[in-house]
DNA sequence: CGATATAGGAAATGATCGTTTCCTATATCA
DNA sequence: TGATATAGGAAACGATCATTTCCTATATCG
């Protein structure tokens, strides 16, 4: 007779079997990367972080940009399911827009702002010099605006946002006022300052 | 009787004086700190750049943190100086902003915008870790804030600029914006696509 | 001129870096 | 059970780092 235990055991892979939560170790890595960036992190910094010794950590990933791609990847999952979850609840486009701008309004100020975004921390250190990483720098760009695209295209159909205005161009400017919340809010903005700019910028939808 | 040369020495210091520009050297350490960030650079890496070898940097500055800080002034110098006579021209505070937008889509696609903003990476590496760097950052933005209020309310008092919205919260989202376009442009804008954003911009102004 | 002060630069220094080695532990497969 | 495969982790590795030392060169001051 097949216990639950044996029937859990069908995919498991050959060796023995990892024993830390690889997920929960990459959001550590996130935050040490977050502050200090990458070239700032050291393996001992990660190491201390994740709770593994760099033997560990060189089992699970090829290199320290292994680390910073996945930590990268992480985090972009991560943000984007719970921007999708912020913008959900609102049926029309502009109070999707408006919904997403709060989002990035309370991720740009206090303790939250100051870590900072791992997008822009790897866009300054990195997409100059690294290919790979600029490419992961450009999709994540890429993805964001296509969502404030779609909400400004879906505005425009249901009637809460102005068709005079062109979805694309309004939707990267989006997206660059989004970002240059985070660079600010890295030092000492406080929430109201960053609400209103996100009220502020819901002009932009004519 | 003196000669020309000899007033000139007058403030000459003590000893052997120095043989390089000092500007000339910061201004190449710019460059491969906007390249590859502030951790990612070797005193090596600088003493190539600046022409110069490692023992005669630390002549001139106490540490590396040091040619990072006078660099981050210079640039700072250079940048708003150019600002500032890119929007001089305009009598109307509306176009002085449309000339900012203009001023920043430039620097934000391209070879350039590849390289990126010193005060951006400042911001990204060493905000959350070094407050006399963070400090720099937030004087930064500061300044840039001030010159879009001071845009704002010229163009309220000139009647370009609508009197319904306000000058502080609209100064803090077009910094947000404008910090926000040299993020997007270190990967891959061309300059239409900046340009269209600082057309975009303009509604902001109500 | 001689004393003093600072710059230029080659070489050395100690610390720290990312990474590998090597051995043990724990799993699957046949 | 024994062969195989992978994880955990301490220790070691060579490379590179930021910084200092030390000596020479060039200036001013008295």
């Amino acid at each position: 007779m097949e216990t639950t235990a044996d029937l859990q055991q069908d995919q498991r892979p050959r060796g023995r079997p990892r024993e830390f939560d690889i997920d929960a170790a990459l959001e550590r890595a996130i935050d040490v990367f977050s502050v200090h960036g990458y070239h700032g992190t050291s393996i001992g910094d990660l190491a201390d972080a994740m709770q593994l010794t760099p033997g560990s950590i060189y089992k699970a990933f090829k290199d320290k940009r292994g680390i910073l791609l996945a930590a990268f990847d992480r985090y972009r999952v991560l943000r984007s399911t719970k921007l999708k979850a912020a913008i959900a609840p609102f049926p029309l486009g502009r109070d999707k827009i408006g919904a997403a701008l709060q989002f990035y309004a309370e991720a740009a100020h206090g303790e939250f702002g100051q870590r900072g975004c791992l997008v822009i921390t790897t866009a300054a250190e990195l997409a100059a010099s690294d290919p790979v990483a600029a490419e992961r720098v450009t999709v994540a760009h890429a993805t964001n605006e296509a969502v404030m695209t779609d909400c400004i295209l879906l505005g425009q159909s249901d009637g809460s946002v102005s068709t005079r205005i062109d979805a694309a161009d309004t939707a990267r400017a989006l997206l660059c006022l989004l970002q240059g919340m985070r660079i600010v809010g890295k030092t000492g903005r406080n929430r109201a300052e960053m609400m209103a700019v996100a009220d502020v910028a819901m002009r932009l939808l004519g």
